[in-house]
DNA sequence: TTTGGTTTTGCAACTGACTGTCAACTGGCC
DNA sequence: GGCCAGTTGACAGTCAGTTGCAAAACCAAA
């Protein structure tokens, strides 16, 4: 597995292209996406817009985080127990391992287990659209 | 991958070895429960119970599939996009490969995609506690 | 088998995480 | 600068699940 290398992109540029109207409050939603390095979920991205842009709304934190879904600039993960934490789609595909005391979350990359699941789906009829692998673990002792 | 034989279980005796009190809504729910080889959610679990048991809530339900997650009779699985569905714990561990068109579920099993996760997340410096590990596919087309 | 004291239940009100409605506002092509 | 479809903030509504409470029901003990 592979750490993912950190990647601050312009996204501004490549939405407006798309036909998206960048407004301020989305400006303010997507320089802080594209600066983190964590998985915000959409309170901790609307106290972090609120400090820029006090007029910002938690609606409007939750309605530009499904269109830029729906545009393929983030991902939304569902991990278990607590609300849907984003992150920027410009790395490449990795999956998650969250520490069940911290909340952290860890990117890895396996090709091999990717490539194991695709002969699984095929060996059932399938195509994968997409999956979700996360392993949740606890931080082993040292000692 | 292998898929897992169907298993009827008495819950009751053992829920009550542990000190459990099998009031008349759980043994109903149970028993739908050890029936079913399908993945139905709290709402589903309610409509079979209503059938036996007409004065039965859905809260009832809610709290039983709660007990009994605590109690590791049942699994309780988070899909995308929709509300938890239980299945009863009986059989070996496995994961699932969700159809995206029509929500069947099909469980699978991969001895060497758990042993890469081990090895990954032993890498990583973590114990994994438990994992999820879901494929979002749709059926191939034949011809 | 009756009793008694927890537990559990049904109901309804509540919560958290969103999603929809709507009048007011505003990007960005002209 | 003017226009106007797209977007916003405020807030009501939804969905899945949880919780408070008085009434009902387990089940261990008598």
């Amino acid at each position: 597995m592979v750490k993912r290398t950190p990647k601050r992109i312009d996204y501004e540029k490549e939405l407006r292209r798309q036909g998206v109207r960048i407004t301020r409050q989305r400006s303010v939603i997507l320089a802080i996406l594209s600066e983190t390095e964590d998985h915000p979920d959409a309170l901790e991205i609307f106290r972090r817009a609120s400090a820029e842009d006090p007029s910002i709304s938690l609606s409007t934190v939750y309605r530009t985080m499904k269109l830029l879904g729906d545009m393929g600039a983030i991902h939304r993960h569902a991990f278990e127990g607590g609300p849907s934490r984003f992150e920027h789609a410009g790395g490449d595909h990795h999956d998650h391992l969250i520490d069940i005391e911290t909340g952290d979350v860890i990117e890895f990359k396996s090709d091999r287990i990717e490539q194991l699941q695709d002969e699984i789906a095929k060996s059932l009829g399938y195509d994968i659209v997409h999956h979700r692998l996360e392993l949740y673990g606890r931080k082993r002792r040292a000692g």
